[in-house]
Formats: structure tokens, sequence, C-alpha cells
DNA sequence: AGCACGCCGACT
DNA sequence: GTCGGCGTGCTC
């Protein structure tokens, strides 16, 4: 009998170890496979845990092998695509694969694999007694155990819609790619168990798109920035194409109930998959369409090595699958926008949301609720609510002395002092700790004066001018998703905002002039996707003021697309060699290894570095940090590079439990944050 | 990361 | 003469 072996992925952050191992596998092993979690044994008396990526009748390593230890569970959750996918993730951002897939992959809940198991054997069965086409692609495992990969309940094929009119007909079909600006305006979707909800009409506009692809028997991935806009979604989608075929991978769903949503997607079938940043890795063999719903929003940023952001293993997925791609948001992202530039997308825009938007000035008396926005929500407030739009929860988000000004900052971190509610404790905005008996340290004075207004406090004030009229708070103290369509003030701080049945009448955005007032690349742009989202929120005929703001961004939102703008700050952007425009590479580390790391990338066609300037560490040893900035078209060049330095460098820092003596992190975006 | 192998100072 | 320092290299 000769014996067979296994290529197995490491689960390691160990850049030395980002590579595929060959091990043996037992005679007596059952169950290894393609995708299966093993654990094998490291050199010396260590044991990894890792995934079977291939199988093998003869070996390739010409070394010493060893066995591998056990199967830790025949599940097959690693697809070969989604290897691949992690592989060129990871190259692209010069990090490890490993990494990717701990994202990729959610940990085991052994009660509810079992039921899943139980499931296919079930299903295995029933296929054996009347044989049915075999799927195509599968593993490339040949006499293993049964074979975990029907279908097991799989729903009844998705017959076609022909009474609605699909929104963009044939994208799934002609895999088209495409970036989606979606005008505003809730809609009202019916729900499973009888009755309706509102939800906004983009979610509608993207559960039409994935119906597309499962009605023609392909999952659809659907990456969402939180829970939120994966709520709104999800009942677009179980409208659009039943309850039995919405996946929802959700990390704030509790352990079980996320992996069976995973073990879901290896059934394969029309299936619709939602989820937050690491949806967009789902085990979708047949994936007919990808989309990225809000690319700009910053939460779809990973904030794990190697920091990969889902609308770039989206474009990566894309490239390898040829599945068609939605890159959708209320405001065009500027990376969107590069993407139609370079002609890789086709800009589209569904909708059509009519609502009236009044910059105002601030009011004279410095407070934050000009007369435009009274006399727009009081005329609201007849038959609607309306929503005002605030910066900083609480009641005031900062404190000074009432003596000499300073402002007041927390005796433990520095950080500044604010009140979450009238009257209460001063407490520190960052640590959280109380101040109980503060003392103004440059005048020793004991008084406290407000500074700025936060949700409560603009609450309070609210009710008090328009009285009799009810007032919620939604913030991160005060979550609210929805809202019935009665008449009442809803004050929420940005990205808290509630849906309200039918929209709301008027929409206030406060605030705006401190949303503007920070520096850094992207404050602009985000500023005009958080006012759009807002303003999505609007009804039919809805007034939206637009409070204490001036310049271009005022233009992005009075005008009925953000394309334009998003055009000039991608034109800005290029001017300035700033991202996206060009792809970044920050570069931190031990002084030696920044300049050799740097040396290494020297010579690259129109690569430009900024630094090496010293940068803060563990007290102790030094630190410097560099910023590479480099053209699309060297990506892979630059990663390459990267890697092998930061490989170089690992094999050498021998103090232990000292940090890396060097980092290259891809498209970082946190040095141009204050620019 | 851990752990083994490999060449130079103070010990029985 | 040897025990052991941690500098370099490797992990199937």
């Amino acid at each position: 009998m000769t014996a067979r072996y296994a290529r197995v992925v490491v689960d390691s952050r160990l850049p030395q170890l980002d590579r595929l191992f060959e091990y043996r596998i037992p005679p007596a092993l059952e169950g290894v496979a393609p995708g299966v979690r093993v654990r094998v044994p490291l050199r010396g008396d260590r044991t990894a845990a890792g995934y079977v990526v291939e199988v093998a009748d003869a070996r390739a390593w010409e070394g010493e092998v060893a066995d591998i230890e056990a199967v830790v569970s025949p599940v097959p959750v690693l697809r070969p695509e989604v290897w691949a996918l992690a592989r060129a993730v990871a190259d692209r951002a010069a990090g490890g694969a490993a990494d990717v897939l701990r994202v990729a992959i959610p940990g085991r809940q052994a009660r509810v694999e079992k039921a899943w198991l139980a499931r296919a054997a079930e299903g295995a069965a029933a296929e054996a007694a009347e044989p049915a086409a075999t799927e195509g692609a599968e593993l490339t495992e040949t006499d293993a155990s049964p074979e975990p990969d029907a279908p097991p309940e799989s729903p009844a094929p998705l017959e076609p819609d022909d009474a609605s009119a699909p929104l963009l007909p044939g994208l799934v079909e002609a895999r088209r790619k495409v970036a989606l600006e979606c005008a505003g305006g809730v809609a009202e979707v019916p729900v499973a168990g009888g009755g309706t909800a509102w939800v906004g009409r983009w979610a509608v506009a993207l559960a039409g798109l994935a119906r597309q692809a499962v009605e023609r028997g392909e999952q659809a991935i659907l990456v969402v920035p939180d829970h939120r806009e994966q709520r709104q979604l999800r009942l677009a989608l179980e409208a659009a194409v039943g309850e039995e075929r919405v996946v929802e991978l959700d990390a704030r769903q509790r352990n079980p109930e996320r992996y069976a949503g995973f073990l879901r997607c290896v059934d394969g079938g029309g299936l619709a998959i939602i989820g937050p940043r690491s949806a967009v890795y789902a085990p979708a063999a047949d994936l007919g369409l990808l989309v990225v719903w809000e690319d700009g929003d910053p939460l779809l940023a990973e904030p794990l090595s190697p920091w990969v952001h889902a609308r770039d293993a989206a474009l990566v997925r894309q490239g390898q699958t040829g599945c068609a791609l939605v890159i959708a948001g209320h405001a065009r992202s500027t990376d969107a926008e590069r993407l139609v530039e370079v002609g890789f997308l086709e800009h589209e825009r569904v909708g059509a949301h009519r609502v009236r938007v009044l910059p105002t000035a601030l009011a004279d008396d410095g407070r934050r609720v000009p007369a435009a926005a009274f006399h727009a929500a009081r005329e609201a407030l007849a038959s609607r609510p309306v929503l005002v739009q605030v910066a900083r929860p609480g009641h005031a988000p900062g404190l000074r002395c009432g003596d000499c000004g300073t402002r007041a900052r927390c005796a433990a971190c520095g950080g500044p002092l604010g009140q979450r509610t009238r009257g209460g404790q001063p407490g520190c905005r960052l640590c959280g700790r109380l101040a109980a008996a503060w003392r103004c340290p440059s005048c020793h004075g004991i008084r406290l004066v407000e500074v700025g207004r936060g949700s409560t406090r603009i609450a309070e004030e609210l009710g008090r001018a328009i009285p009799g009229v009810p007032v919620v708070v939604a913030d991160g103290e005060h979550e609210r998703l929805t809202l019935d369509a009665r008449p009442r003030i809803v004050v929420a701080t940005r990205g808290a905002e509630p849906v309200a049945d039918g929209g709301y009448g008027a929409v206030l955005l406060l605030d705006g002039d401190s949303l503007l007032a920070r520096e850094g690349l992207r404050v602009a742009e985000e500023a005009v996707r958080q006012w759009a989202t807002a303003r999505a929120l609007a009804a039919e005929g809805a007034t939206v003021v637009l409070a204490g703001v001036i310049g271009p961004t005022v233009g992005a939102l009075t005008g009925d697309t953000t394309v334009p703008f998003a055009k000039a700050e991608l034109a800005e952007r290029r001017s300035l060699r700033f991202p996206p425009a060009v792809r970044t590479a920050s570069v931190v580390g031990h002084p030696d290894a920044v300049a050799e790391a740097l040396e290494a990338l020297a010579g690259i066609e129109h690569l430009d570095v900024l630094g090496p300037v010293p940068a803060e560490g563990a007290p102790g040893d030094r630190l410097e940090r560099a910023i590479v900035r480099f053209a699309y078209a060297d990506g892979a060049h630059v990663a390459g590079v990267a890697r092998g330095r930061v490989l170089a460098a690992a094999a050498r820092p021998r103090k232990p439990g000292a940090p890396p003596r060097l980092r290259i992190r891809l498209d970082d975006p946190e040095p141009f944050d204050g620019l």
C-alpha cells in the first residue's frame, strides 16, 4: 500500500511558517481530505492546528516527513476557492494566509457540526438510492469516507419572478462589475410571520440583485458594515428570495448560530449570504454575485493583520471566480470612483429620492439649531418624526475650568472630561474614570463649565423649544433600530439613526462644522457619506437641513449624485499622490531593518519614500517609521519585496517577548488620518 | 515563537 | 580537560 500525503497550511502568525507543509497520512487515520481541520506535529514536541489544502499520492518534500496527528473534524471547512482567495489576499497585503483564514473560518462548534454531519449522511444515503448528477468542481479527494458534500436540505429552486421588473436585469448573468450609487428613501417589505417592515430602498435594490444569483442556483455574498444594515438587508432578502435561502454570518450571533450559517454555505445551492466584512470569505462554491454595501465605511477595514479591506478582498475574489461584482453605497467612495475611472467598474445609479436639501448658517446665538431647522422640524412634526443627527453622545462632550478656561482633563490618562448626563459626575471620555473632586491644575478652581452639546443635551433643548413632542435619543448607549411613524424628535449620533416607518418628515444635520473641523485625508469624504446615510432615511419630499457647513461638501449633498464630489476628491488626491490614487506601505521597526527594507524597495519606478522618522514604541528600543507610496501596477512587486524583508527580519530578533523587528502594513490609512 | 545545533570563558 | 553562554537556523 502506497502512502498518501497531505499538504497542510499551519495556523500560525509566524511569517516563517506561512507556506504549505507536507505530512504523511497514516493509513489508519480516516477523514483526511482537502479542507478538513487537522492537528500536526511541528519540530520539537510542538503541535499546531492546520487545514489540509491538498492530498497527493506522491511526496514533494525531500526531507523527513511526519505523520498527521489527528483529524480535528471531518467537515471540509476550507474550500479550495477560499484557500486560493486567502493566499492571494495575503500576498496582496504582504501578510500571512493563516491570518486571513482566522477571519474567514469561524471557530468550530462540535454540536452544530455533529448535526450537520448527520444531515449530510442522510443526504448522501438518499442520493445513493437515486443517483443524481454529481457536482462539478468538487474537492479533489477520491476515496475518503462519506463525503459531506451533498446539500442535505436545500430548498426548492427559486422560480424566476416575472411579475416584478428587476433592477439592472441580467447583471449577474452578464457578470457585470458595477459601482452602484443608490438613491435614498425607505420601502415597506413583507415579513415572514405576517405584517411588514420598513427598510432602506437600497436593501430592496440589493436583494433584487441577489435574487438574480439565487434564481440561477448560485450564491450571492452581500457584505455590510454592521448589524443595522444587515437587519435591513436580511428583511429585504427574505422578502425577495424566501427565508430559507438567506444565511447570516454575523459575529454578533451566538457562536453556534454563526457556525451553523457557515456550514449552510458549504451546502451550496441558491443562497443569499449576508454578513460583516468577514463574510467576503464565505465558503461559496458557485458564487454568482459579490456585493459590498457602503464600501466607504471604515468598519469594512479588518482591524487584524494583515488589515485587508473587504472591498479589496472582494476585488481579488471577483478576479478569481469571475462573478458579478457590485460596490454600492448612498455616496460614491473615492476608491470605487477610481475603479470606475480606470475602467474596471461601470457606473450605475438606481432609484430616485426627492428631498429638499437646505444648507444654512448656524444660529447667531451660538446654539446648534438654526432657525430654518426649527421651521422645517415644526412643519414636519405635524405628521411625521424628525431626525436630528449630532456629533456626540451624552450631555456635554467637553468641560473647562470656569475660572481660567483650561480644558478639563482626566487625572489618570489625560483624556478629555465630559458629562454623560445633566448635572452628572464628570467622567473621562477616554478611560471612563469618574473625576470626583476635580481641581483645575493651573488655577486650582473647582467650577466646571460645559463645552459643546451632546445628544441628550440637544434632545433636552429641542424638547423645551418644541413642547408637547416626545423626544428620543439613539446613540451607542441607547440603541434603537426602528421607529413607528408617529411624530417625535429623534436625536441620533452618526451611524446610530433608526429607520422610521415611512421615513422622516425632516432631517437636521447638526454639528457638520465640527465634523469637518478635524484634519484628515478622508474627513470630507466621510462627512458626505454620513450625511448621505442620514438623508436616505428621509421620506419622499422631506426637507434636509445641513447646518453650518460651507465648501464643496455642501454641493455633494444638495445635488442628486455624489459622483462629482468623489471625482473632485480623487483628482485632488491624485495631484497630491495620496491614497486611493496611489497605494501605500507603512514600514515600522528597528532603524536597521527599516533602512534595509527601504533599500530593497528603492529602484521601483514611481515609488517614493516619506521618512524615515522616529516613531514611538516601547520605551528603550528605538523605532523608525517610513511611508512608501507606489503605483497599483507595482502592488505585487512591492508586496513581494516587503514580505521578503519581514521574513528576513523575523529570523533575527532575539529578545523574548519583543515586538517584531519589522512591520510592513500595506494601505494603512492611519498615517494619512492627520493630513 | 520555541528549540536545536554550534563555537569561546570560568569551573571541578 | 569540560559545562554552558546564547548567535544562527529551522520547523514537513
